[in-house]
DNA sequence: TGTAATCTGCCACTGAGGGGCAGTTTAAGT
DNA sequence: ACTTAAACTGCCCCTCAGTGGCAGATTACA
């Protein structure tokens, strides 16, 4: 959002190469999510991908491992964003609220623009098997970049302890159901009484998601002790 | 072959064009995870695998859905019969007791003859990264399918209760977490101290996996304490 | 400005996976 | 036992994701 008309929103100090590069990459991003939504994921062929951006397929997969990363890349984005927040914070007090926290803030981080494009992306997803399938992977294999980070912080060996890597599986647990009920698109407390303002369409903002996540992980404690009589 | 040299433990009173099915399917898994183990996953086309079998690769994925699936036999196996073990208990007192008490008990159903065929299966996984993201991916999907048997056993509504969601979740990343460590091939109870009697060389058999599954679970509650001072 | 490193485009290739059709085996009816 | 309907298998052909190689362009660097 400088003045350039296809600039995008990276820092400007980058060695030009970089910024080509992130350039083409946002522009399959937006355009491979476009076709996709208009003809369907498997009714696009990469071809018609790389014709639309006039790239070539070597180039694509230069960019991308894969097709169906290329349709997720907000949520790419956003395990980054995880990532990088649990490495920077300073850890004290619980962990588990810490990890909530730095989702938290990652989703935050992300901005409006984010917001709009992973909605689109989580539709997708929900109706292309191959790319739910690969959206839960991705989601659980940032665990284990999770636990690389708490383990330094922590200074204990996950192999020793448990703990640490099950810490890691349940902050990723929590997203997946706070993301379930984000889509299911009750409001905020309950079925639905917020879209009677109109405000929330469908599952609602980034706020509502980040409401959900707070919501999921304050769950997990009380899930432990859940008995049938 | 209908006399057959190959007979399987098949229960004789099958539809008999069912019973064909299962040798099939069984001489396929067996053959792949030989190949596979002995020239790599990547390096073994499915061409040379229908070869050795003699069936045509129309039949292949008439009975797996992919290259990894047959690869994993074993482990699908194992959820089949855990989601089974699930739905045939009766629940009563903690949830994820049962839930435990559920996958220990599927485990153990299997038998001697699968234990050996799922360690070679893991060891087939360990050095196959897109093994790993479909043994993954498997492990979160049978989630949903635990959750379902939950929902009417409980009689709850897991879009209400998102506590039922994360039990399934829990169970599952405390299997991985019982895997790893399996594998990583530690005796009982910390570092190696039982491998020196030599009776189990790696990780050991389905006792020692048994046990693990057991650590991993009951480690659930202390780690949502886990905090950094 | 020259030069070395890096990136891109193009081309050809492998291998997974699926569709259609014809021939065969099994189950069911009489 | 014989016939009919259904399901299964084999075979050939096709699409398309993903890779490796090489030549030409571009950028960083001296």
């Amino acid at each position: 959002m400088t003045t350039m008309p296809g600039a995008v929103s990276g820092d400007r100090a980058l060695p030009l190469r970089e910024r080509k590069k992130l350039r083409t990459r946002r522009a399959l991003a937006d355009t491979a999510l476009r076709l996709f939504l208009d003809r369907g994921f498997h009714e696009t062929t990469l071809d018609e991908l790389v014709e639309e951006v006039e790239v070539s397929k070597r180039t694509f997969f230069r960019m991308f491992q894969s097709k169906e990363d290329v349709a997720m890349a907000a949520e790419l984005e956003l395990w980054d964003a995880y990532v990088a927040e649990v490495a920077a914070r300073e850890l004290h007090g619980p962990v588990l609220d810490f990890l909530k926290q730095a989702l938290v803030a990652a989703v935050t981080g992300l901005g409006e623009e984010w917001d709009r494009s992973f909605l689109a992306t989580r539709g997708l997803i929900a109706r292309t098997p191959v790319l739910w399938d690969r959206s839960l992977l991705h989601s659980v294999t940032v665990q284990s970049r999770l636990v690389a980070e708490l383990e330094t912080k922590l200074g204990v060996d996950s192999r020793q302890d448990v703990r640490v890597r099950l810490l890691g599986e349940l902050s990723l647990a929590a997203w997946r159901c706070a993301v379930k009920n984000w889509i299911s698109g009750r409001g905020y407390d309950g079925p639905s009484p917020m879209e009677k303002l109109g405000r929330w369409k469908g599952p609602g903002g980034s706020k509502v998601l980040i409401h959900r996540v707070e919501e999921a992980f304050d769950a997990v404690p009380d899930s432990l002790t859940l008995a049938a009589p």
